[in-house]
DNA sequence: CATGAATGAGACTTCATTCAT
DNA sequence: TATGAATGAAGTCTCATTCAT
């Protein structure tokens, strides 16, 4: 007969703290809510966390290392670029359907936030543009991508685009029923990358 | 004799707000530090303004409203889809370039502040992203854009590239030097056009 | 008909923060007690003061800057170091009788604070020690006090010996009537001087 | 085989106590601080104190009824009153140079702490001063002390300087190499007592 | 219009103490 | 004994807002 397992309070907390930061916002959000959510005493999240900064970080750490991790692993694959930006682009979104708060929260408090969190992660953030980038840069070398496009600023737009994307999703202002966030996908992937297509490299992939 | 011109405090406030908002981001400005670069006393905020949301608010509406009304012309006049992207997305870098510090703050404050004042200027956002899903929707009709392609998410995804452009100059990760704003700009809107015009449309203006 | 002198605030919290450390101890103050002593907000404090340690640092250099005043101008005074001495322990007692709260702040919270305020006000507290020392070693070269005593060790439990006096009122321990104060401070000037004398210097101020 | 010794834990606790304390003095010191500095886990202090409190008191108390049980002794010698002064300024000067961080941690925290600890031993500490008082009174009675002097002034005085030497050796203000300490002792004792002596006494261990 | 003193609610953080194991 | 996770009361400081002048 097992013991219960035991509860592991900081992952508790953890995963109230997305709710909590998804709901109010980090600003809006006080300590206090975060432990009342988690069902834990207010000085518990001191004790696991130096601040409520440190929450904040470790999500977003946490979850954008696993996409870095994702993007890597893609451009690893013996896969048409094409097939990679919608590897990445599938990634993203999956994680918001897997865990819109979580995504909602490194979205608005992070990777936008220029003055605090944004200034904090820059370096794990701009390696995300990087590797896209490199995607880019790839595939103009091998003639799949026209040439005459900066990679570093097609890194930019693809993520800008998606993120868009899930801003819309966030704001409600696109409709988020099953079926929506791939059909979303393919049509943003297929129109930049046929944008990004050099004029005769005729991939049949298109259009799937 | 001419008296000497009365200085504008009111505007004199949101000047200040502006470069405050961009240079500590909204939660850590103090209204006293709002005072300060304005060179007034504190309480005169309060004369001019209800609130420092209020500031805020009145800066995000005044320009947002000159978007708007860009976006509207932009869309009256008889020229391609393509030149009406390209239209709008001038304007927004235009405004960027025109003034940085403001732009940041509408970004980094309201347009992705989805639990603040993201949500309190949904109305005036959405009418932005609604505008630019017409253009491309008329586009369809015409015959100029694919039509497989839905133009609310084209909308959000060509508004967040654009979008991303800007974070990327606040976050200093592109470049910024005199005609980068001009080849960026040229070069998202004929990618993400190239990508959603007609397999058929035959444009020649996607290379000018 | 003048107008009803405006209440000096600060003052007012300094007064206050005088009684409420004088009876709690600084540990055991909170701000609020400083307040609502002072009757006016709590938030008033931290408009004069940039937080409680700075309260007691303004009462403590207030203080003891007319200290070391008080000891400079004595020495510079054409009387015997015996005179000089007694008009010292005269000025420091006289201090307590005048305000007890405040000297008893000063002792129990900084002169004797080795980790904390004492640390910080160790160059004024030690001038004072140094103002002390310079009267007995002058004394020695005119050869009113013996030789082979340190200066600055006599300087040390000069001092110590008053301000064990002013422990011994603050605890209680020793009566507090009208002439106590006057009487303790002729004996212990008397006594100590005594010690200090040189054998034949025979002075006659000695029994007065 | 012989079993390991068994390491006592409390007095494991009260050594680090005392470095802890005389580090960062009373209120800045935390447990876990002192269980740190001890090796333990930090519960255990409350295994063997029932607060943190009870630590300080205990220290004291311990160290302080050894000096109260060495004065009894002292005065119950065969000796004159200087030299039982004399013997009681060394074993307070002996305590600190035997173990500084104790008898700074006593004076700092307890001797001269009129609002919490001072308080709370203020019997065992006037104890002390009445002691002295006794060996100044007795001296009084047998003539070898001037009767004009109040003997529990003379008390307070003579443990004043001696205490305040030692502040000056834990602020560092007077020198504390080898042989300091027992120069500085013979000066303070035969100064005061020089004071205190009947005119015509005429005691030749003034100068030994 | 303009000033800045005054107010006080609110949030973070600390840390002594308890307790289950 | 021994551990350290868990608790929560308490206190400092901030700062938006009000208001008397």
């Amino acid at each position: 007969m097992a013991k219960a397992p035991p509860v592991d309070k900081r992952r508790q907390i953890l995963e109230a703290a997305i709710r909590v930061f998804a709901r109010q916002g980090f600003h809006a959000s006080r300590v206090s809510d975060i432990a009342d959510e988690a069902g834990v005493a207010y000085g518990l999240v001191y004790h696991y966390f130096k601040s409520k900064d440190e929450v904040l970080n470790e999500l977003f750490t946490e979850r954008w290392s696993l996409l870095l991790a994702a993007i890597e692993e893609v451009d690893a694959q013996a896969i048409s670029p094409h097939e990679k930006l919608d590897a990445v682009a599938r990634f993203i979104i999956d994680s918001y359907r897997h865990d819109p708060d979580l995504m909602k929260v490194i979205i608005v408090e992070v990777t936008r936030a220029a003055n605090s969190f944004g200034r904090t992660h820059l370096p794990e953030i701009r390696r995300a543009y990087d590797l896209i980038a490199k995607i880019v840069a790839d595939a103009q070398r091998t003639g799949a991508f026209r040439k005459d496009v900066d990679p570093e600023l097609a890194s930019m737009w693809f993520y800008g685009a998606i993120e868009q994307l899930l801003s819309g999703w966030v704001f409600e202002l696109i409709p988020t029923a099953d079926g929506d966030f791939d059909r979303a996908r393919k049509m943003v992937v297929e129109t930049i990358c046929g944008g990004l297509e050099a004029p005769g490299s005729g991939t049949g992939q298109a259009r799937q």
